[in-house]
DNA sequence: GAAAAACTGTACTGTAGAGTGTAGAAAATA
DNA sequence: TATTTTCTACACTCTACAGTACAGTTTTTC
């Protein structure tokens, strides 16, 4: 897993991933019947655990200023951590070639988080929402604005983008219910 | 270039390279020292391109109400283009290996169209923005949303997503307008 | 029309990587 | 302890691809 996320699929050699697994290639493939195999299964595996976490970053039962707080942080841990910034670029990558399995983490990914959050604003009465999926889709971008891209393109640390990640948050938060009240 | 937007770097052989420029691979050779010198000069050419089309996106001088659409429409039609995806996965795949690239992407693609936004957004006087950086980032995240990864992870054509843009700009607008009258 | 430049197809070298075969060592099980 | 399972190192085949050599053809330039 760590290889193929370190070097993306092409680049990651089965003696690369026997060495590093402190095993033999044969011991490889006594498990896994090809690299495609095995790639296949470790995508399985961090779609599991995916899933797993966001499951547990659902808003908890507060006032909606509170729970959006919540949430977008939750979300901006998530999407900025260097584990998941390396998924995104090896899933994008593959996606042209294995549609099924972009499919698959947007599914379990962005779209189960969107789901979430659109269940969450549903559910409250104080924000009139004609279209709570797409207010929930919106939030997020806002939250996330460029900040995983900056990580993915120019690289840099995530130290400089939690400085400023307060102030992130509470514009998105009170431009999102400011502009709820009116609309 | 069509060959590396297609098919990645790494699986961009230079002997289906020069099949599609219907040349053979020596001359390819003549012209570029290696396959690293020809990626490098097809990126710098889309660079230049995409600068230019960045500068025609500039908003006119409207009303904010109108320069918004504007401005979220042409950075829609752009990023959810098939060429600019095609450029994405390239450079997000390869970004880990050549940092200098990413950073030039970065900077002559999104954080422009940032910079294009925030200027208009400095020079309005009915908006009293604290930070129009800001402000112009997470309107663009705002209009972006999921719309780039879906097509990214999970394919599917962009016809949909033309059928709801309008909706999705209307929202997008209202909500940031609304929101900075009060902030 | 002749000289120079740019091109062509094909066959080559060298390297890297996916996957296998062999013969034997370590570990687990009974 | 005896047997079975799982592992190991190493050397191998086969394929794909970057880059080159060669011998000859087309196109440009003057």
């Amino acid at each position: 897993m760590d290889v193929f996320l370190e070097r993306g699929y092409p680049a990651a050699s089965m003696d690369m991933i026997a060495q590093r697994a402190k095993v033999s290639k044969i011991t490889v493939y006594a498990h896994f019947s090809s690299k495609q195999a095995l790639f296949s299964a470790i995508i399985a595996e961090l779609v599991g655990r995916l899933t797993r976490t966001i499951q547990s970053l659902a808003p908890a039962d507060l006032p909606p200023d509170r729970a959006l707080r919540q949430v977008a942080r939750a979300y901006l841990d998530l999407a900025l951590a260097p584990r998941s910034l390396a998924l995104h670029r090896l899933v994008v990558a593959e996606a042209a070639r294995h549609p099924q399995l972009g499919r698959l983490i947007y599914r379990n990914g962005p779209a189960a988080i969107v789901n979430t959050l659109a269940n969450y604003l549903k559910a409250q009465p104080d924000l009139p929402l004609k279209n709570p999926e797409l207010a929930a889709q919106q939030f997020l971008g806002m939250v996330l604005a460029q900040n995983q891209l900056r990580l993915l393109l120019a690289g840099g640390q995530n130290k400089t983008i939690n400085a400023g990640m307060d102030e992130m948050i509470d514009h998105a938060v009170t431009l999102f219910l400011h502009g709820c009240q009116k609309a």
